[in-house]
DNA sequence: AATTTTTCATACCGTCTGTATGAGATACAG
DNA sequence: CTGTATCTCATACAGACGGTATGAAAAATT
């Protein structure tokens, strides 16, 4: 096989420029969006040339790809450590979670690489397969609790899952467009709250 | 003013020449996608020349965005039509709402153009001025009921507008990418009268 | 030490978007 | 009826961009 063989020679076989690249990237592509930012720009910025971007990745639509999945255990990380911090009671695991989500999801960065030009720049299938693990990953946890307890039915779970995932994300555009943005977050974790209530009572 | 002050000379004060470049575009669009579609497949698919093009558009997004602003009245009609030829009570009125956008979000031209390239090509902002009516219109009726009932409070109606367009939007895009999008559609309209079920119980 | 593989730098090509320019048609003025 | 101004485009051109071909230098391997 091609793998990994050599582990040695520390910080290099991940390929310095390679790095370099999907840094420049991971800003240029999250102020200017996919489109308008240039190969040349990028490779301006990371100090190399277009040559060694298209010998580390097939076009810049991959480097898109290999930076979102970059992103991907960071992010996942960062849901874990959030969300274990801020747990009291198993009963608190979906209102934490959520709004941890929302938190990620209203970040700059992930907001823009992975909720805006994800769908468009990887196709709806790409970016699915790419961005399922995230809710599914701790919402799954949070929402056997209420298949347990008889709130949900099993067979609901999955679209559950996606339902609040889609809400989260909307919820996250909407704060960044509004006005004031603070207001608009404390709306949304009302409305929120007032939709996990729902879910939480009543059989 | 340069407003239209001629309005004789029937059907021929729209243009007729803008008129087929915004059905060609809005085919080649929702098929190949924003990017992969260039202005000569258009011009061509329209019968006309580039100079056509961009004589009626300032550029190749301002067509796309017309082209999104010409189907918003279309799907405000069959949100009307379809919701009012649905309810029975007032009381469904949020179900069958939110049934009725799910099918329209379904559509494969609503989802391409609007779900997935519109936030990309016209960016956050002027999408989500683009979209809102799309929600507000009807989810807000429909919420407003709950709010006269005391099931959800005034100032969490804008916020859980959002959050249900989100969900129904993520639902949308979930059927469509499923192995089974007929199961997968049963699947989130469950999930979705859950959630329904859940605000509409319990203050 | 020789050779094979990896990693890249450079030059080039086709494509695309947007613009400049001018032509034909149409409305308008005198 | 004639000249004139305007509207609607068709054509040609320019600049930028993405991707590829090619070869060279460095590193790994034998």
């Amino acid at each position: 096989m091609k793998e990994e063989m050599t582990r040695e020679t520390p910080a290099k076989r991940p390929s310095k420029n390679r790095d370099k690249l999907l840094a420049a990237a991971r800003r240029l592509f999250a102020e200017r969006g996919y489109a308008e930012t240039g190969t040349e720009d990028i490779v301006r910025a990371a100090g190399v040339t277009r040559g060694a971007l298209y010998h580390q990745f097939a076009d810049k639509r991959d480097l898109f790809r290999a930076l979102l999945e970059e992103m991907l255990p960071e992010i996942g990380q960062r849901l874990f450590e959030e969300t274990m911090a801020q747990i009291t009671h198993d009963r608190e695991d979906l209102q934490v979670g959520c709004r941890v989500l929302l938190g990620i999801y209203t970040d700059a960065e992930v907001r823009r690489l992975f909720l805006i030009e994800g769908p468009a720049v990887l196709g709806l299938a790409g970016w699915q397969a790419l961005q399922a693990p995230l809710s599914t990953l701790f919402l799954d946890h949070a929402l056997q609790h209420l298949v347990d307890e008889g709130f949900i039915a099993a067979g609901e779970m999955r679209s559950i899952n996606g339902l609040l995932s889609g809400a989260l994300q909307q919820a996250a555009l909407g704060i960044a467009a509004a006005d004031d943005p603070e207001a608009a977050r404390v709306e949304y974790t009302a409305g929120l709250d007032r939709i996990i209530d729902g879910l939480m009572h009543q059989a």
